[in-house]
DNA sequence: TTATATTACTCGTGGCCGCA
DNA sequence: TGCGGCCACGAGTAATATAA
């Protein structure tokens, strides 16, 4: 039989990296934890593969032709490259390239994105961020086809398929700007929340009902929203030169200069964020020190 | 005498096929 | 399309034959 690949195995490669070390079937066998039979069963298919006889038989052992000689160096580099190959791969932040795509909401890019930002450049300036807006009915696809590494949702748009981990519980703030005639209260009171005009985010815009409407009416009361936006990233800049007021996630209101937060006057449900990420991406070293990065900055 | 090669057998795996 | 049964094949072992 002439050198076919198809025949060869890196067991069998192996069994001549044993033989050309120890010169015998039986010592090649031991370092192997194979019987005598089985790895001279191996030399026989070494035989055929290579279309040479290998090694000839002496009174105590068997020496290597000069075939088998030839071709000492290029397994040992085979199986010291197939080795190296089986190592988990190193992540070293410092000097990591690569591009790292988050789906998130523009929430979750101010309460998590920024303080992940500010950490990443430091600890890893070669990795790239791309943000994109959150697709909850093509978000297994999206993981799917590598469009997106990970998304920020809430659990009740996370697709059971993926992984996930909780982030934080968030809660909601009464904001408005700092000298607000209701700033002045300590307690701001339901009678003044409730006859105070107010602006909201609709995430997928026009929608004047939120959390704090659903709240309102558990207990019979209403409230008038006057403005509705589709993104949180406006609204401090309309609170500041209005007397709107506003109910928004407590992690959007730091670092808010002209601004003044106080605490709703009824319960108001918050959330719970989430990461979620595919299969595809769940080992990688690079993407598991990511994750990890994520999880320590958002507090 | 000692080490290698061969034989007979066992066991695990993968391909094929029929069935729900 | 998934599952289970059947079969063929390869690789292993123990026992034994053979060669240096």
């Amino acid at each position: 039989m002439k050198t076919d690949i198809r025949n060869l195995d890196l067991n069998l490669l192996k069994a001549l990296d044993a033989l050309l070390d120890e010169r015998s079937v039986t010592r090649a066998a031991e370092r192997l934890a194979l019987t005598q039979p089985a790895v001279s069963g191996m030399l026989t298919r070494l035989r055929e593969c290579f279309d040479d006889p290998l090694f000839t038989r002496v009174q105590r052992g068997v020496v290597p032709t000069m075939r088998a000689l030839e071709l000492a160096q290029p397994v040992k580099a085979i199986l010291a490259e197939v080795s190296e190959l089986l190592q988990p791969k190193a992540f070293d932040a410092a000097t990591a390239e690569m591009t790292i795509k988050i789906a998130a909401t523009d929430y979750a890019l101010r309460a998590v994105i920024v303080p992940f930002m500010a950490a990443l450049r430091v600890q890893a300036p070669g990795i790239r961020v791309a943000v994109l807006p959150v697709n909850n009915e093509q978000l297994s696809a999206q993981f799917e086809r590598g469009d997106i590494d990970i998304a920020l949702i809430t659990p009740d748009s996370a697709p059971p398929d993926l992984h996930a981990r909780s982030l934080y519980d968030e809660e909601y703030v009464c904001l408005m700007r700092e000298d607000h005639p209701l700033s002045a209260q300590k307690d701001l009171t339901l009678d003044s929340f409730c006859a105070q005009d107010h602006a909201l985010v609709s995430y997928l815009g026009g929608n004047f009902k939120g959390v704090t409407d659903e709240a309102l009416a558990s207990i019979g009361r209403s409230r008038r929203v006057t403005l509705s936006v589709c993104s949180f990233l406006v609204l401090p800049e309309i609170l500041r030169v209005s007397d709107l007021i506003s109910v928004v996630p407590r992690r959007l209101t730091h670092d808010l200069p002209g601004l003044k937060v106080l605490p709703p006057p009824l319960a108001i449900q918050g959330f719970n964020k989430i990461v979620v990420w595919h299969e595809r991406t769940h080992r990688d070293a690079g993407h598991r020190w990511l994750r990890e990065l994520l999880f320590s900055t958002a507090v």
